[in-house]
DNA sequence: AGGGAACCTTGATCTCAATCAAGGATGGCG
DNA sequence: CGCCATCCTTGATTGAGATCAAGGTTCCCT
């Protein structure tokens, strides 16, 4: 994950730092993306777009918390992706969704019209090579999370989730420390089962062994605390200091 | 997957028709691809790139089979790619590969030294947004994948495979039957393992179900004849006629 | 405070795929 | 032709996680 200079403002009131399609863009560019762009807000729980909606914008996460996620004709549902603050959501050139896109918190997205975002990236080769290296970052996870459905044992799921949100959310207030971590679970046990590829119970189960065996300490059920990164990072299986770059 | 017209020249003598970088383009900077791009071949079972190497150049399939995969610590391996005729490999703005890059078959490449790419795109915003569309579709591969291997059963597992492969063929050879199809699969059974993330025996097991019901049949043990491609998607798991866009 | 819904935990049992094991087919090469 | 290596198949057994089931927590609403 580079650092991007902003040379200009900051999407203005966007509190987005890194990773925001106008980075990198000139002051007429950011004129236009100002112009066009406009909030939504969804409420937790409310579901943004079904597969083959007809999906009119491409957006910005501003907050909060959204997942993609992928049915079978009998209803297993597979999580596909995570969208946390300053990810990009929406396909340019493309009319229809493509997965269910769900709220799991209350989320403010910062949107763009398809049409005019798709002409001024015609004209403004900035954004298409942004958007490009964006979406290569999320082909990486996509590939380590397949590394991970497909190889990993139950536990080593769960410590990978945990690695990741711990990481990704230090990375937005601390910068990322070796020792103690605290954060917020943003997914019920269905959502994490979603998203790792197993049932709720068994994501239950393999918490309460982690906390059991004090890799993890809970308050509440939400409230997770990581007394060693380290430690945690052990459980994964990964080769060390890998980590997915959501 | 959509049809390119090439207004052009197709990448001169590449054999490659579709989802070509080079489509697109206008003649000046076809010539500056022409001019610097060579070809490289590689023999089945040969290692193209391991993960962390330095990767110098960026490249396009002309023929044969290659496979980007992933490994844990110790020794669990995943495949997170499958690079076909006319795919695109390697990543602008990167030095090192994220994969391991193998060849299964023996392959030919067009390559292209990852700088001077670079430099001609960031003058040609065609190609940019060209790569942002075939990043994009492999993107949706990809959370197909990961949807298959969350959820879907070994022998779904199999089915999928085989209709991913016989639907990529015959787009190819003879635009899609309904009817039957025929194809050589271009894997061992542990490959197609570490696709699907399952062991080589169970490959071996659902591959003989599947033929011993007689969804598929077998000359040989890699001539694959699937006498109704309907009745094979039957098995995918699928809501009908979803499909990996590979 | 009481009722109910959503969410979570834990236990018992079952099942699908992994693992362990043996042997068969294929093909290259002396 | 026979040897060997690679690849594949099949059988027996095990085991991780799914499924089925019951009850606990939390929190909102009246």
């Amino acid at each position: 994950m580079q650092e991007i200079e902003l040379t200009h403002l900051e999407c203005s009131d966007c509190p987005i730092r890194h990773r925001a399609v106008c980075a990198r863009c000139d002051t007429q560019e950011l004129d236009q993306l100002e112009e066009m762009k406009y909030y939504r807000t969804f409420e937790a729980g409310q579901t943004i777009a079904w597969t083959g909606d007809k999906l009119d914008f491409v957006a910005t996460m501003v907050s909060g918390i959204a997942t993609l996620s992928q049915t079978l004709e009998d209803g297993r549902t597979q999580m596909v992706g995570l969208l946390l603050p300053s990810d990009f959501m929406g396909r340019p050139g493309r009319e229809m969704a493509s997965y269910d896109v769900t709220a799991t918190t209350d989320v403010v997205m910062c949107c763009f019209r398809r049409r005019p975002f798709e002409d001024l990236m015609r004209n403004t080769p900035h954004i298409a090579q942004r958007l490009l290296e964006m979406t290569l970052d999320e082909l990486d996870a996509a590939r380590e999370w397949m590394l991970l459905l497909g190889r990993k044992t139950a536990r080593e799921k769960i410590a990978s989730l945990l690695a990741i949100i711990a990481r990704r959310n230090a990375s937005i207030n601390l910068g990322r420390a070796g020792g103690r971590m605290e954060f917020d679970l943003p997914l019920t046990r269905e959502a994490m089962a979603d998203y790792l590829g197993l049932t709720l119970e068994t994501v239950s189960r393999q918490v309460s062994a982690l906390k059991r065996e004090g890799v993890i300490e809970l308050a509440g059920k939400r409230h997770v605390s990581v007394p060693d990164f380290d430690r945690l990072m052990l459980e994964t299986g990964d080769d060390t200091d890998g980590g997915i770059p959501v």
